[in-house]
RNA sequence: CGCGGAGUGGAGCAGCUCGGUAGCUCGUCGGGCUCAUAACCCGAAGGUCGUUGGUUCAAAUCCAGCCUCCGCAA
């Protein structure tokens, strides 16, 4: 089949992947303009660019879809091509109406199970809310957000201490494959698409370093899935000594403790004490300028002194 | 040229301001103690101090360039 891809990050790139191993014809792929990134402001383009450049697929960046040349151009092309499918993952643009209507089927690949977080950051959010499952949705596109009629979906269970970047890691397989079954269903004509229950939805709302602190006001529970759910990245954030500490990784512990919530009670192995009075253990962490490491190695280099409180 | 931090035996760090025999907490290896142990005691191996050049009688330490890693900001 003619297909168009439009994807971005790293998570769309086992889709892209996928069909192009099975041989499907990727006309053109459509991604964000490259962006300065990092240190240096240095421009780097989006992962799915990259796999598209090792295949010789065309690649298109067009800035907006809505209006001006880019948008004018993109029409053109995709009218020129007039793909049978369009491919939707991850790639970070509305799609006008145009656009949607022009192949026979614009399918998006989504990283939950919908009608729930819809939006930008379903991965992190089912992790923050402590869900024990989630999943993997295709949907036909439509102008809402995530809203279209729902094609196939699998779903699969969310480890207690697994991070977002792990869940993420799986789903991006797990879509790879749905997104496969999908287009078999396609070429055989067998799509049973059904209407979203909009009552039963929710949204999850893009990532901000703000929402990033830990707050040990709250439960242990609470800040394990804050921390696996922000985890690896951007990462969650308390400060040490007045230096900005993340901690990527944790365990929630059965220990009580009456101490102020923060405290660290066991400098050892780095347990610290959270609003409910349980305690929670921190396993990797990261202090400014340094790498990313088990807390066994931090504490070989830095002790903390018992009664420290974080904030 | 966006701002800042860092590169020291296998791991994590100190030492650098005020140049002059490389130190700490672990790990590894050998031995001892113990019913036993991730515990304890004794001993050992292992480092061109990121890299290149400069200053100096002498550089981990001062100066310049380069490489790599990290935080912030986007």
């Amino acid at each position: 089949m003619n297909i168009v891809f439009m994807g971005t990050p790293d998570f769309a790139v086992p889709c892209l992947r996928a069909l192009i191993e099975t041989g499907e014809n990727v006309q053109a792929v459509f991604t964000q303009p490259d962006k300065p990134k990092g240190r240096g402001y240095k421009l780097t383009p989006p992962p799915v660019k990259e796999l598209a450049l090792q295949y010789n697929i065309p690649v298109y960046q067009p800035v907006s879809l809505k209006s001006g040349d880019d948008a004018e151009t993109t029409i053109n092309v995709l009218n020129e091509l007039s793909p049978d499918l369009i491919i939707v993952v991850a790639y970070g643009k509305i799609l006008p109406k145009t656009i949607l209507d022009l192949p026979k089927y614009c399918i998006n690949v989504h990283a939950s199970l919908l009608p729930k977080y819809r939006g930008a950051g379903p991965i992190q959010w089912s992790v923050l809310n402590g869900e024990k499952n989630t999943g993997v949705t295709t949907m036909l596109m439509a102008e809402g957000l995530d809203t279209g009629d729902m094609l196939l979906s699998s779903s699969i269970e969310i480890g207690e201490n697994e991070t977002a970047s792990e869940l993420h890691d799986r789903l991006s397989i797990l879509g790879s494959e749905v997104l496969l079954e999908t287009i078999k269903a396609v070429k055989e004509n067998s799509l049973t698409p059904k209407q979203q229950d909009d009552s039963l939805s929710c949204y999850a709302p893009m990532i901000t370093k703000d929402m990033c602190v830990i707050d040990f006001n709250k439960s242990a529970l609470e800040i394990h899935n804050h921390i696996r759910g922000l985890s690896t990245f951007p990462g969650a954030v308390t400060m040490l000594n007045g230096k900005r500490l993340k901690v990527y990784k944790s365990i929630c512990t059965d220990y009580i403790v009456s101490a102020a919530p923060g405290t660290v009670v066991n400098t050892e192995d780095f347990t610290v004490v959270c609003g409910d009075g349980k305690c929670i253990k921190f396993i990797e962490v990261q202090a400014e300028g340094s790498k990313r490491m088990s807390t066994a190695d931090y504490l070989r280099g830095k002790s903390i002194e018992s009664g420290t409180i974080l904030k």
